[in-house]
DNA sequence: CCTTGACTTAGAGTGCGCTCGAACACCTAG
DNA sequence: CTAGGTGTTCGAGCGCACTCTAAGTCAAGG
């Protein structure tokens, strides 16, 4: 497989794939006769888990550690088990952080619904104290 | 209140103080006799409110749409809450997203566990078929 | 009086993760 | 034979969100 295929079969573009390769996310592929690249279809599976841990956050750097690691086989297993538990860890309390803040967003837009109300059913006094519990879930 | 409380109190580098004030994000604060800024309590409300917009991932172009429609008064509730719904929405999808991306996390975590304990009950073969499911929860 | 420390400004620099431009090589179809 | 498409390398550029430097002002304490 060409870099124009691997682009199309794995989200990235040809130029992040060169740029993975040259800071070495990805292995240097085999090169063709006219010095191009050719990839095996493995690479897909590799590529989908570093989508994985970046789109959980991971830094690229962290990536490079469990990269390095891997390509230094099995008896390095302890340590990248290590580390992919480490950043399950941090990304459990990214969650947690971001369902509480979303819950203050929640009560937010409550806010603006109930102002909304107040105003749509206007007439002669304001009903309602300003921290109703009701909330009309959307 | 100075710059420097100010910063203690947000949490915030004066830097970023001065820095959100030049984009728009933070309001022009009163200058003393001396042109030093003197803030007013209430601005921790607001830089709070960002702080949970910033770590949920709404970049600060978003937040200066919100902060503009904000000074524009309670003409612009609705527009304010539609944006904040928006919003939502996205961290909504984002969360679900880390849980899909979690589950994956788990089960490859739970691969090395498994490997590990082949080769620490290692003797003469192995047990277990690769793809156990009995995972020793942490 | 003088030093210290917190403040002021404008503008440059940083770190991350790409993204692209330029100039060139190569293969394939018409 | 030539035009188009895809690939190559190297290095520069970009967008984001800060972060800091430099040079200067000012108020308070010893």
């Amino acid at each position: 497989m060409k870099i124009g295929e691997l682009a199309k079969r794995s989200g990235l573009t040809a130029y992040t794939i060169r740029y993975y390769e040259q800071i070495g996310l990805l292995p240097v592929p085999d090169k063709d006769a006219s010095g191009q690249r050719d990839y095996d279809a493995s690479i897909l599976t590799w590529i989908e888990f570093l989508g994985r841990l970046k789109s959980t956050g991971m830094p690229i750097r962290e990536m490079l550690r469990y990269a390095a690691l891997r390509q230094q086989g099995p008896a390095t297993d302890a340590e990248r088990r290590a580390l992919l538990e480490a950043h399950r860890h941090k990304v459990r309390a990214y969650v947690a952080d971001l369902q509480a803040n979303l819950l203050v967003l929640d009560a937010k837009i409550s806010g603006y619904a109930d102002a909304e109300e107040r105003i749509e059913t206007n007439g002669q006094q304001q009903r309602k104290p300003l921290r109703a519990r009701r909330t009309r879930a959307l």
